[in-house]
DNA sequence: AGATTGACTGCAT
DNA sequence: CATGCAGCCAATC
């Protein structure tokens, strides 16, 4: 049964599930949604009304750190956020994903 | 309706 | 490791 929910609402879920001290990437969060690109995640994720239960802030770019963006104050508390989880930065600003990458249910 | 942009990724050079 | 190019789709102008 196809979904009929919009594209953004099933990428939302998908980072609603990720757990705390855990991060996933934007690629990861495509291939896991199907049919849509890294992207998309980051353009749902900048869509994300603010106060929704969705931990944007644990989706990152593939080298395992924060994007860069226009507004440098939500970078800055993403990170924040992720360490107040558990998540730790090192001397390159990024994290270990081997450690903190999100292993996710594999979709069956 | 066409052009541009965007919190990306992977491969080639 | 730096740079360039292609793919992908939605929102905005």
């Amino acid at each position: 049964m196809s979904e009929q929910k919009p594209l953004y609402q099933r990428i939302y879920a998908l980072v609603r599930q990720i757990p705390p001290g855990k991060v996933a990437t934007y690629g990861q969060i495509a291939r896991l949604v199907g049919g849509c690109t890294p992207r998309m995640v980051g353009y749902a994720m900048a869509a994300v009304p603010n106060g929704s239960e969705v931990p944007w802030q644990r989706v990152i770019n593939s080298k395992g750190g924060v994007s860069p963006r226009a507004n440098p104050i939500g970078e800055i508390t993403q990170r924040m956020l992720l360490e107040e989880e558990g998540v730790v930065f090192n001397d390159e600003d990024r994290t270990d994903l081997k450690l903190f990458g999100w292993i996710a249910p594999e979709i069956i």
